[in-house]
DNA sequence: CATATAAAATTAAACGTTTATATTTTGAGT
DNA sequence: ACTCAAAATATAAACGTTTAATTTTATATG
């Protein structure tokens, strides 16, 4: 093969224009049906490819898609639940038959994601962006709202005005698992959340408050732990609340990493899944089914949410309304255990 | 802000050329000193930044690094260890003070990949690849060596020139943990492995071999199984081996996941584990420390050859030989517990 | 100080595409 | 057949960059 073919190619082999051709490829209702086959028959023979960075300097469109990965430290590696490969495996699968691209923007903490964010803005580095990780008042979004830059959100947030986002239903989460197991007769239910100034963490508590309240129940904040959902960090907030002179009978995790940390903290502390304290989880990898003993979790697989990530992308840069494009997913509660245990103490 | 700085803003700013500029701010040796500083003081305070497509177009180069991941469909999002985000994690980890992006392209299957790879090399779209999932006679390796494009595998091959690769050492992983094994007095010693058709199987295979007739035991192929290395995938394994006649006493698996679904199925079969049989594991998340029990493993902590990986693919775009860009990591043996049963039955 | 030479700068073209503007072709209406 | 508007196509410029070829400027040499 000598040389790639271009549009000149196809100008050349079919005695037109090269501006014809563009436009023809392009579907211009300027160029009649009959000349555009033509083109694309010979562009089907030639095998012509559109050659994006041509385009790309000629109009500004990159088919690019920014997502933005927050990854402290290589030890940040450590497993915490569904990653980032579940996430930009789903966008992909999206996209598949686009031209567009996913670009992996990995950046170190919650300020350089900002400025990473505006360089990709301002310099028109991709058509559209995604972030996950958002904060109840998060300065990404209102930026990227001012500069009207196509993004969606993995995650909720309270901004203003709308913008496309996708997550699950936390609050809905949270009141099914917490009216289970109140109506088991749990009443001290401790719940391990993410860091405090995620959205959905703050979406997560106020629906805990709620459902107390709602059972005429008293709030303990101290049931209540904050950090990185890590099996570690999950082992040590057992190791913590169990030494309560009133330790918790049930433990809401928000992922299955941490919930695995809290089982491997029972089994340290000698204590017995379902004697001793009951452990339910949000899940979206179908994880804990393998654990020992298998929990009950809340569980939405993650190629839904993720999927519906790049459908939204697609539109919005399509020209869709955001308001449009928003989506909460519901998960399953599947049980794995009666939940009950040893209440008759309170 | 008007418009976005460019190299003709700078000339016009400096009073030099476009092509002085250029030259200047790819630091040729053609500009003098005095020049240089004069380009390189304006473009700062211009805040401009390099556009891309026009390098692109005019060069070919892409500052694109195309990372091929196959995921076969939304299912296969299951938990099987550590996904790709880890693995890209740290190839973004390795490129970040660089103008490179890792761009992923995900595939279907096996076949699509080696179309996706084609695409990329015939269309120069990106500037070097990275794969994993290598098989033994690869023949994505040695159409990207005929095309002389530059690429690093995640995963060694039996390819007949060398090529770029970053693997942990699998053979080593299986002699420490037969040796192991043998010498607490193991005989029947069951390993689950990954699909047979990638070359680290193979590898593993032939070093549990050696490592038998090292020390005069027998081998039965009926200890070995083969397929996607998930929970559920190890569980059934168990089930099945569990039933032998002479069940295995001991087994290792080829990542965590599958290891958890080994317990798993311990505790559906009221089974316990160095009781009636151990199981030991390659990890590179160090989550089976969490597991019920924790288990020994070779743990090789995922970031060293994924920031590696990346290196490598700069290296090998900066030219050096690929010949001095093979490396295989050795992972630790950490015990957590004696991994002896009762062996008396033998 | 003229001259030869090396060094540093400029000019101009090219990469592949789109699109505003200009030109030609087509076909309908008389 | 002729006119004229509409439809179809062509021309040419532009996006930002690099680089071969060329010109200008500086430096060294006798």
């Amino acid at each position: 093969m000598a040389q790639r073919p271009t549009i000149k190619t196809i100008a050349k082999e079919t005695g037109l224009s090269t501006a014809t051709v563009s436009k023809a490829l392009n579907a211009s209702p300027q160029v009649r049906p009959r000349t555009r086959d033509k083109v694309l028959q010979a562009a089907k023979e030639l095998g012509y490819e559109l050659n994006i960075s041509g385009v790309q300097l000629r109009t500004g469109k990159t088919y690019q898609i920014a997502m933005i990965t927050v990854i402290a430290s290589p030890d940040d590696d450590e497993w915490a639940g569904v990653g980032y490969t579940q996430l930009i495996s789903g966008i992909s699968r999206a996209i598949e038959h686009t031209p567009y691209r996913v670009v992996q923007h990995q950046v170190a903490s919650f300020d350089d994601s900002f400025e990473v964010i505006k360089r990709i803005v301002q310099n028109k580095k991709a058509d559209g962006i995604i972030i996950s990780g958002t904060r109840a008042n998060d300065p990404r979004i209102s930026f990227m709202q001012e500069q009207d830059f196509p993004f969606v959100t993995y995650g909720t947030s309270d901004a203003s005005a709308p913008h496309a986002f996708v997550d699950t239903d936390n609050r809905r989460i949270v009141t099914i698992c917490v009216e289970r197991l109140l109506s088991k007769g749990h009443r001290r239910i401790a719940m391990i959340n993410a860091r405090e100034e995620l959205n959905y963490t703050q979406n997560r508590i106020e629906a805990y408050k709620a459902a107390l309240s709602k059972a005429g129940q008293t709030f303990d904040p101290s049931l209540l732990a904050y950090g990185r959902l890590t099996p570690a960090f999950g082992r040590e907030q057992l190791f913590e609340m169990s030494m309560f002179d009133e330790p918790p009978t049930a433990y809401i995790c928000a992922n299955e990493a941490t919930a695995m940390g809290v089982l491997s903290g029972f089994q340290v502390r000698g204590m017995e899944h379902g004697r001793d304290a009951v452990v339910i989880a949000t899940d979206d990898l179908n994880v804990s089914q393998y654990f020992s003993p298998p929990i009950t979790t809340c569980y939405l697989p993650i190629s839904k949410p993720s999927e519906t990530l790049g459908k939204f992308m697609l539109d919005l840069i399509g020209g869709e309304d955001p308001i449009n494009l928003q989506k909460l997913f519901v998960p399953d509660l599947i049980e794995r255990g009666a939940d009950t245990c040893n209440l008759e103490r309170q």
